[in-house]
DNA sequence: TATGGATATGAAAACGATTTCATTCGTTTC
DNA sequence: GAAACGAATGAAATCGTTTTCATATCCATA
């Protein structure tokens, strides 16, 4: 394996002339410039990333914590964010913490043994303070997921207003017996489409009865298992929010191979905005988030917050939510698309 | 930020003795041992990994490459390669070529560089000749994707076999104007899925024409297109064979948007056994990959590779496909699975 | 009582880059 | 014609580890 000292060597120059060259730094003639980059061509010579982050103090490598890949949602992000990391010229380490505490702590030591420059959360386990310690190490941005006591850059959409929408729509076609269907307890992100979602129902003055919560549910087969339950009740809802397209879809599956009709007997409302959507019959009403553009700011933020080295702020950044009505919540009406 | 000079410096010890401590090696004693682990605490210290790569000439990061990130077979991959590959302390480099040969020598670069030990290759946009010289530079894994020239260790699954037990199925339903639907033309996946599903129509006498191939289809869109494509031909096909249940569940939603019932106007198999195929109605026959083995092979392969440096050697480790038929194929008659 | 082997420790070299500092040579500028 | 400055180059320090080699002590064995 050839080393700048190689390079050096057989041009007859010295280490310092070969990097100047490599790093494109002035006051290198052009007739040595031409030297060095023939003897590195020569010498199939390529800089050790090892040896330059050592003495660069920056690894150009960022992590980013999810739960599981396998989450269209998650694959999403992370397509998006190893797409605006590469623009900058980072490469992506994936973190799959699998929803465990003790995960995401020990991927955490990623920022102190400074093999990551930054780290971005799109999920979180522990308590905020568990993880602030970390900071010291380098920079953390918040992205999707949130804590409010988390004095670090927030990339965020506005789930309360998300959980708002997509129960007032369900309000709006008559419902009043509508259950809530969410992923986790822990997850703020949870918290806040379940405080949109109570909003609406105060406003239109429905009470919400505890027996219709699931918050256990993330996968088709919770759904499936969601909608048995559902129709085990001795007053059966008409209609369900979901905290996901997978859910509600499962959801769907089961009514229609028990026989019940979809929007008809339930109306069911996800939330993604996933391919799925299209896919099921009838289709999916949902909500759209704007994955791509959050991924892009918390990118831009972390590599900012690396230049900048002020790692302990709180910015918030939120982007909309907006509601894709189709046909699992309004019968055979003309499809309608609201912001 | 503290390194190992202020752990030495603290306990009044050489550099040498705290490394000794950090790495386990004998002949430190056990009073020297205490006051070291008690001084890297109260320090709050952890070895730099830039440096311990500089020395050590290892990364413990691997590359896997994929095209996409979203396409929820890799995903699966994904998920599994990260598992096992943090088992042996790897972290996983996710490389998204988005299908460009470019992109692909590109991310080759990481192995140049010695950012990564090796690389996992579930995907080859380029001849084998331009990835080949690479080789030099530490092992390269085939996994899933595969090449006969690549004289590397590759791990596969039998997809002649898995192009043969699908289409034979269908002939076995009595079909004889079937339907070749795939994801592109550089795959030696899917070249061979075709290879089975060509000597399944042979060994039923069945002949193939040209226009019942289609070999573009990715996404739920592209089968959702083929599908109108296959009913503007005169002579339509009954029966489809795909290279994903996404595609299949795109001509499938689309047929019955159309008025076309499943399997009785046209019988679909799809491939992957993706969690899409229990949710449509019917339910879709597929291909069933061992995704965990494979991915769990790869990694085994590669860091043995990294250890014993011999890179050029071809091995091939081969997984068996198994059709898992469900309602897309065989209408009302009970399900069966066969192997 | 030498001799040799285990145990315990440290000084210094090495990994492969970048950067600081010094030096030299031209060319302006007053 | 001296001073000042810009351009071009290199020696050596530096980043934070691990490892080699040397040294010292202790204990058992011949």
């Amino acid at each position: 394996m050839a080393t700048i000292e190689d390079v050096a060597k057989l041009t007859g120059l010295s280490r310092t002339t070969v990097s100047r060259v490599i790093n494109n730094h002035p006051y290198v003639s052009e007739e040595k410039r031409k030297l060095v980059l023939e003897a590195m061509e020569k010498l199939g010579y390529v800089p050790n990333s090892s040896a330059r982050s050592l003495r660069n103090q920056k690894t150009s490598i960022l992590a980013l914590f999810i739960p599981r890949i396998t989450n269209p949602f998650f694959s999403e992000l992370v397509e998006a964010t190893e797409i605006a990391a590469a623009e900058y010229g980072y490469q992506l380490i994936i973190c799959q913490t699998r929803y465990s505490p003790e995960k995401e702590l020990n991927y955490m030591n990623l920022l102190k043994t400074k093999q990551v420059d930054g780290v971005i959360l799109a999920s979180i386990q522990n308590e905020w303070k568990k993880l602030k310690p970390f900071l010291q190490y380098g920079p953390i941005v918040l992205c999707n997921e949130f804590d409010d006591r988390a004095n670090v850059p927030t990339v965020r959409l506005d789930q309360v207003y998300g959980g708002y929408i997509a129960t007032k729509h369900l309000l709006e076609q008559g419902h009043t017996k509508i259950a809530y269907c969410s992923g986790g307890y822990r997850s703020n992100v949870a918290k806040s489409r379940e405080i949109g979602f109570k909003k609406a129902l105060a406003e239109y003055k429905v009470s919400f009865h505890e027996q219709y919560a699931f918050r256990d549910a993330f996968h088709i087969a919770d759904g499936k298992r969601v909608f048995q339950k559902m129709m085990a009740l001795s007053e059966r809802p008409t209609a369900v929010f979901t905290g996901s397209d997978e859910v509600a879809a499962g959801i769907i599956s089961e009514a229609l191979r028990c026989g019940y009709r979809i929007p008809e007997h339930l109306a069911v409302v996800g939330f993604d905005n996933q391919a799925i959507t299209e896919l099921t019959n009838p289709t999916i009403t949902t909500v759209h988030q704007p994955v791509k553009q959050m991924a892009q700011k918390a990118v831009d933020i972390i590599v900012e917050k690396i230049q900048t080295k002020r790692y302990d702020v709180q910015e918030i950044y939120e982007f909309p939510l907006q509601l894709i009505v189709r046909a699992s919540t309004v019968g055979s009406e003309l499809h309608k698309s609201e912001a």
